[in-house]
RNA sequence: CGUGCAUAGUGG
């Protein structure tokens, strides 16, 4: 039982999806499935997303008739596997429908959203995770940033990273990069600045989300000076 | 009962 599995967990790290899953489904140690190794199954659809909706199904299936969505692990995993593997809807009636709705789970729904295009259905959701919801921590802030850029939303976005700073996420990378990107995107290209030169550490995403709006601006002169300096460019 | 393992976020 320790065994099947490990079988399984080992089968999902080499993406071997298919073979995962007939040991899923034909085994006698079908009741000896722990809840890790199903959010490795899930994991493994979402490697594998253009083509896995249907075994993300299947595997909920399993799930459902076992009991774990009371596993938050699980619950969360199967929330963003649906999203990632394109079924929105399938995602918020998992949402809608768990037990227990953690921060993680409200940061994927938002998210969720917002790569689906609908980041007014976003801006909304955390609205609601602010009333009735859990804190939001650097997850969200990274997820809802983008957000309110995309709607034009300058205020409510300077009042997120006014919260940002007070509770000290302004040194995350996601959330730095979010917010160099979100004052990008508003056309503040000084706060942008301001940030990305504050920010503790900057990776590649941090100088291309600057060294682009230079060059949207058309001020290729900046954009090319900002490139110069980048410590590791290829 | 204890232990190990397993879930979300930023630009293009």
């Amino acid at each position: 039982n320790f065994n099947i599995n490990n079988d399984i967990r080992s089968l999902c790290r080499q993406g071997h999806l298919k073979e995962a899953l007939s040991i899923l489904n034909n085994n006698a140690h079908y009741n000896s499935i722990d809840s890790s190794t199903y959010v490795s199954l899930l994991q493994v659809c979402i490697q594998n997303k253009s083509n896995a909706l249907p075994y993300a199904k299947l595997i909920h299936a399993h799930i459902h008739l076992k009991g774990f969505m009371f596993n938050k692990s699980v619950g969360n995993t199967l929330v963003n596997v649906y999203a990632k593997c394109g079924s929105l809807a399938e995602a918020q009636k998992v949402f809608e429908k768990m037990p227990y709705r953690d921060v993680c789970s409200w940061s994927i729904m938002i998210s969720a959203y917002s790569t689906h295009g609908l980041p007014k259905e976003a801006l909304e959701l955390f609205h609601q995770m602010r009333k009735i919801g859990p804190k939001p921590n650097h997850f969200t802030f990274a997820s809802i940033l983008p957000v309110c850029a995309s709607l034009g939303c300058l205020e409510e976005g300077m009042q997120i990273h006014e919260e940002i700073k007070g509770l000290g996420f302004e040194r995350d990378q996601f959330v730095g990069n979010a917010l160099v990107d979100f004052y990008a995107k508003c056309g503040n290209l000084e706060d942008a600045c301001k940030v990305f030169d504050k920010m503790p550490r900057r990776d590649k995403v941090s100088w291309t989300i600057l060294i682009r709006v230079y060059f949207q601006k058309g001020c290729i002169r900046e954009a090319l000076e900002l490139f110069g300096k980048m410590p590791q460019r290829d």
